[in-house]
DNA sequence: ACCTTTTAATTAAACATTTGTTTAGTTAAA
DNA sequence: TTTAACTAAACAAATGTTTAATTAAAAGGT
């Protein structure tokens, strides 16, 4: 039996404060889960990530299946969080697009396990336990940019359906997939900080010229 | 406890044929392991999936294990076959880019569990099982188009590596997150031909803008 | 402050299923 | 009759959940 990978949280010794050790429980979950998916994840493993027995997923989140909700519904909360910010009506539709592209590569960066999480939801359980709501938020941001653009003739008539589509595949399949691209270049470090940066960059000029009317 | 999604491996009932069972296996098990990964699969699923017991896998596969590795090179001859045909070096960069993005949308159309195996593979087992042999092939051939390109001034001069991932991006990941994007727009049959070739003429024109020099 | 009582967080062990693998037997083809 | 494909049932190990006991903190009375 092949052994499973280490995990990156900090196994807090118990704390006896109910709030800590949830939020304990919900990260190592949440790596858990995303590498594993529903049915896949163990609760034994997600037990020794966080410090804990198995019987306190239980007694806080009841089961398995539960404790998977809770980990979905903090990941909904997250990422609408993450796409307040922006004023999008003040900025032209170039600058809108860099500033959501470097936002969204932004938050890919920072949430190792988001895109991971939504993708094992999807394809082991044809999204039924959050409804797939983690895409929506930026996705319709983006069309909505794609539509102004092109009306102002900034942007070349693209579909904005699709065109959306390969733009937020631009920015997450960097992240979500690179664990298989570390073994193209084993020089280079792909979560580093000037590596992200410099993906960035990239990805923005890429979309902007993939889209920009001539 | 949720119910697992139903396969779209037709039940045959039993040949008595080795080379039929066997590819019957193959098939159910590639179908599980890119759902759930290898540990998240389940030997009971693969045996319904393929019309068999549990007892036929362990008879022409020993164990899960080997299963799994079966499936894993079966894959790796498949890309690589499929990369064969086209000549390179007599195109034009642009020509031998369109044409490479062209085959590669069309393996990720036909073989809908490509992606998603070796991404199970990557985030769970960091591919101990088959070293990411799958995405080699297509990666280099990319870079080198680009190189060519770049030294022609007919390409920006991008990284050629990190200008790969982000076509691959475009490449993969309508295939790979389907499972999620289908809930944007319910209307649209994602897989379909008719939006298999739009989407491949958009990231077509999509990529090729996205790098031509100016 | 000090001791007792209560409450809640935590654990260890038990339990019932599930799951991967093996065994022994059965069926059909050669 | 022999051989190989195949099945049903048994087995042992794992896995999700529950139970009962333990620990530490908070609360309350003197």
């Amino acid at each position: 039996m092949p052994k499973r990978s280490r995990s990156t949280v900090k196994k807090a010794k118990p704390s006896r404060n109910p709030e800590v050790t949830k939020a304990n429980i919900l990260a190592a979950a949440t790596e858990e889960f995303a590498q594993y998916g529903l049915s896949g994840a163990r609760t034994e493993a997600i037990a020794t990530r966080s410090g804990v027995t198995k019987a306190m997923l239980c007694y806080y989140f009841k089961n398995k299946e539960n404790l998977y909700r809770a980990v979905l519904q903090r990941l909904v909360d997250e990422i609408n969080r993450a796409f307040q910010p922006i004023d999008w009506e003040t900025l032209s539709p170039e600058q809108a697009l860099a500033a959501v592209v470097r936002n969204y590569i932004q938050f890919e960066a920072s949430n190792r396990w988001h895109g991971m999480l939504w993708f094992q939801e999807a394809i082991q359980n044809q999204g039924r336990y959050g409804a797939n709501t983690g895409w929506q938020t930026g996705f319709q941001t983006i069309v909505d940019i794609l539509e102004r653009g092109i009306a102002a003739k900034k942007f070349r008539p693209v579909d904005p359906f699709l065109t959306t589509i390969n733009i937020l595949g631009v920015c997450s399949f960097y992240f979500d997939a690179h664990e298989n691209l570390k073994y193209l270049d084993s020089s280079k470090e792909l979560l580093s900080a000037e590596m992200v940066e410099q993906q960035t960059e990239i990805a923005v000029n890429f979309i902007l010229a993939g889209i920009a009317a001539r």
